[in-house]
DNA sequence: ACCCGTTATCGAAGCGCTTCGACTCGAAGG
DNA sequence: CCTTCGAGTCGAAGCGCTTCGATAACGGGT
């Protein structure tokens, strides 16, 4: 093994220089630094990760905490993950992927143990079990989603209720004037979780500001469920011809439902899902959609972390617009009067 | 930071005693080993993975490099990654995630860099650029999947010629006489790819033990080359009433066509499937089918490194024997003489 | 000509852990 | 009773790197 000695040797400097023309962290001659550069190259030196994580104190690895019981979407997840790794790397660092079971004592272990740096935590509940671990841990971090007590940490996601009010947006643009947003299960809501409220309240201030006719409903999973949602929307809102969809596994059979009523999409309702972009396009009518940007968060995550590891102040809250794509299931409204 | 000075001190003992305590190198009194155990557990204390790595030169970590441009089967890597997480943390290890972009610079950067003790690589080309290196690298890897030059490397997947054989078995089990294998597309039997050759000959071998009439076909992607194909295999073969698919985007294509041609599933034509668990529950008719084995992979994959850092020899190969899920997609052959 | 501030380099002191040889002590063997 | 041996413990020497003074050389201001 080449070791930063034999570098310093056959540039005939003191391995101290080797390791300033690496970090930069003191000014170097320009001779010297390409005599030094040529031996690296040439021995195909490689510092130690160890050994420098034990002198400098920093590993250069960031954990990414993803939860592996696949379940959640995840060729989504995939994606997030893969951006993570890209954008870490652009900057110097490696991942170690930890999943979600390893739970707070894996966060402590890795943290303690100095193994990592800094933290990207996905998946995060509203109530999570990690928020106060990751509070006293010392080591930067930066969490996908919102926890119900998010000062002080840092935390990225999709914004809900721009997102709510793009999809009024766009329905508006094509003329329709009755619109619906069929979110969560009402549990969800229940529970206050951040972003079905928070997409709502997007939903609904927009329609006001178009002077539009909102409701919003929620849906319980399953074909009986969305049948009576469906059954219940057309009763109450009988010229509502546009609809948004927050709710992935209830949209199949809502589609199916609307379809059982004589709706036809797009001619006689517009319909605007909120999900991946793979399930948009894999339905019957291709979905006008908004999915959440998961390498656009990905790369950000890291770039936060980076920022942060780099002690420059970052903002606790990050949320990305979202971005609608059209497709065949939204239509300009048929003015039939 | 508490670090085993700490301990040791409150222990009342040597640095070095603590250091066998943890490692189990050397025998300790059983009075001194609990006296350190429980200072340990009081201070709360973690070795310092960095100068573990630099003292003992072993990090503890092993590579996963995956391909994560998605595309391929997304939820099979994801169930193979969790099972190599989890398998690696009982062996007291952990996971650093590599993409396939990073390519051979990346192994040899977190291999001389000592970042990592072991290898596991996914998606293993037939003449992968990265052969050679692992070969050179010094440090034990598992591939997953076999290149054409796979001497003194250890590869692990799933035995095709037993599936093939398997799916055979079973449809001999069920009474039918005329078999046929649908699998890959002309070129990848050119190229030689070594899973769909292996499949085809436990397939005809079997059907040969039985005394079976069989064809194997190779398919092309897509709906017409889909329904070629069926035309071709029930010209040629009018009492064909068994197929294996070992072929997944042709999958869909090829029970289109068999409908089209009017043939039932399963009542007049069983249908095997080699694909994961998903697609096959998800189909029309939910499919009889062989899954690749992910998590046994991904357990089976650590286990072998494991077993190689601990000086131990390994088989080059392992081949895992297939598991056949039986859907409805076959029945016994109607008997219609 | 003198002092000062840069710039460029070096030497040495660790970072926290493992490991090797050496040492002690009590029990077993002659 | 003395040797021998193994079990149990300690001290010290690194592992390969970073970083903190210290030092030297060299202008520039006055």
């Amino acid at each position: 093994m080449v070791k930063i000695t034999d570098v310093a040797r056959r540039a005939g400097v003191s391995p101290s220089t080797v390791s300033y023309v690496l970090s930069g962290k003191r000014s170097i001659s320009a001779a010297t630094r390409q005599r030094v550069e040529a031996s690296i190259r040439e021995l195909g030196y490689r510092p130690h990760a160890g050994a420098r994580a034990l002198a400098s104190s920093r590993s250069n690895v960031v954990a990414l905490v993803m939860p592996l019981r696949s379940g959640v979407h995840v060729p989504v997840q995939m994606q997030f993950a893969a951006s993570v790794v890209t954008t870490a790397r652009a900057h110097d660092h490696d991942v170690l992927l930890l999943t979600q079971e390893e739970g707070e004592d894996g966060l402590r272990r890795v943290a303690d143990s100095a193994l990592v740096d800094a933290l990207v935590v996905m998946d995060v509940q509203l109530h999570d079990a990690r928020i106060p671990l990751l509070r006293s841990l010392g080591l930067p971090s930066v969490l996908i989603g919102f926890p119900a007590e998010a000062a002080g940490l840092t935390c990225i996601d999709l914004d809900f209720a721009a997102t709510g009010a793009e999809c009024v947006s766009h329905l508006a643009r094509l003329g329709h004037r009755c619109v619906a947003l069929l979110g969560s299960p009402p549990e969800v809501y229940a529970r206050d979780t951040g972003f079905a409220r928070r997409t709502a309240a997007g939903f609904t201030a927009a329609a006001r500001r178009y002077g539009m006719t909102s409701t919003v409903l929620p849906c319980a999973p399953g074909a009986p469920a969305a049948r009576e949602t469906v059954d219940r929307l057309l009763r109450e809102h009988p010229d509502l011809t546009g609809v948004v969809v927050h709710n992935e596994p209830a949209l199949g059979p809502l589609l199916e439902a609307f379809q059982r009523a004589g709706l036809r999409v797009p001619e006689d309702l517009s319909v605007v899902a909120l999900c991946p972009d793979e399930l948009a396009e894999g339905a019957a009518v291709p979905l006008t959609s908004v999915a959440l940007p998961a390498a656009e968060v990905g790369e950000r995550s890291v770039e936060l972390l980076m920022a942060k590891l780099a002690g420059r102040e970052v903002p606790d809250a990050t949320l990305l617009p979202p971005q609608l794509t059209e497709r065949a299931s939204t239509a300009p409204r048929a003015h039939v009067n």
